[in-house]
DNA sequence: CCGTAATTGTTAACCTGGTTAACGTTTATA
DNA sequence: TATAAACGTTAACCAGGTTAACAATTACGG
C-alpha cells in the first residue's frame, strides 16, 4: 500500500468507496466502444456508410427481402428508428423498399446491384479496420472477446 | 454447408462479401454496450447518475481539485463536452468549482459531502448493475474482458 | 361474417451525449 | 513586451437513438 504524499488526502476521501473507475467493464466497454466507432467513421470516408447503416445493408444484402420491423428486430432499434437508416440507404441508391403481393403493410427491402458492390468494399474497408483497431490482440484474444461479448449479449441482452 | 432452399438465392448474393454481421467484435462491442448502458441507466434510477456524471464524479472524488481540462482529457472528452457534465453535478451540490490561488483561469473541482456519500451509495449500485450485466461470466471470463479492453485502449486509444 | 385488436411503416417531437468554432480571461514564452 | 497558448464557457450543430401518435392493413374472437 504505498502511496505517494501528494494523493494521501485524496486516498483518505475515497477510501469509503475505492473503486477505480479503470477497473469497471462498463467503463472500459465505452472507452473501448468510442474507439471503434472512431475508426470506423474515419475508415471508411467522410460519406461513407456509417455503422448502422452498414449493419443495416449487411442484413438486406443477406436476407433479401427482410421486412423493416424484422431488420429493427434483428438490430435491437426501434422501427420508427430504422425509417431514417433504409431512408438513407435508399437515397444512395443501395437497396429498394418493395411492395411484397399477400401483405400491404410491408416493406420488403432488396439491396441493388451497387448495393452489394457498395457492402462488398464497405466489408473490405471494415476488416482492415478491425485489423487496425485490434492490432494489439493476438488471434486467439479477439475469438476470446468476441465469445465474452456474446456472451453478455445472450445472458444479458433482452432478445424477447 | 448444409443450407436451406430458401436461404440459396442469400448466400449466392452475398458469396463474394461472406461476412457475418455477428462475427464482426466492433458489432458485438456496440450491442454490448448498449446493453450496459441501458441497464445503469435503469440500475440508477430515473434522476440517478448518468455513466459520464459517475465517471467524472468517480476522478473527482479520488483527485481532489482536479482541473476541468484535466478531467476531460481523463475521460476521453473535450472541455467544452465537461461543462455541462459539471454544471449538473454542481447543481445537485455533488462538488464544487473553486478558484485556485496561482492560477486564475483554472476551476478546481472538490467533491462535498453530499458528493461523496452519493458517490458511496453510486458505487455500490454500479456493482450490483455489473454483477448483473455479467452474470454470465465467470470472475475468471471477467478478468479477461477487463483485461482485452484495455488492451484496445492502450495500443488503439489515442492518448497523446 | 363483423367488430376489435394487432402489426407495419411513418412522422414529429424530444433526449442523450457528444463535437467544432468562437470568445474573454489569464498565464507562459520568445 | 508582443505573441502564443491554456482555461472555462457558450452557441450552434450533429449522430443516433426514443416515445407517442397516426393511417393503412391484416388477424382474430365471437
Amino acid at each position: 500500500m504505498a502511496r505517494s504524499v501528494t494523493s494521501l488526502r485524496a486516498a483518505e476521501e475515497a477510501e469509503c468507496a475505492d473503486l477505480a473507475l479503470e477497473e469497471l467493464i462498463g467503463y472500459n466497454l465505452k472507452r473501448a466502444y468510442v474507439i471503434f466507432h472512431t475508426d470506423f467513421r474515419e475508415a471508411l470516408g467522410d460519406d461513407g456508410l456509417s455503422q448502422r447503416a452498414f449493419s443495416a445493408l449487411s442484413l438486406v444484402v443477406q436476407i433479401p427481402n427482410i421486412t423493416q420491423s424484422a431488420l429493427a428486430r434483428r438490430l435491437g432499434i426501434e422501427r420508427s428508428g430504422l425509417v431514417a437508416i433504409v431512408d438513407d440507404l435508399e437515397r444512395r441508391g443501395l437497396l429498394q423498399r418493395g411492395r411484397v403481393p399477400g401483405d400491404r403493410r410491408v416493406q420488403a427491402l432488396l439491396a441493388t446491384d451497387a448495393g452489394r458492390r457498395a457492402f462488398a468494399e464497405a466489408v473490405a474497408a471494415v476488416r482492415t479496420h478491425e485489423e487496425k483497431v485490434l492490432a494489439g490482440l493476438s488471434m486467439a484474444e479477439r475469438a476470446q472477446l468476441l465469445s465474452l461479448l456474446r456472451k453478455i449479449r445472450t445472458t444479458a441482452g433482452g432478445e424477447s
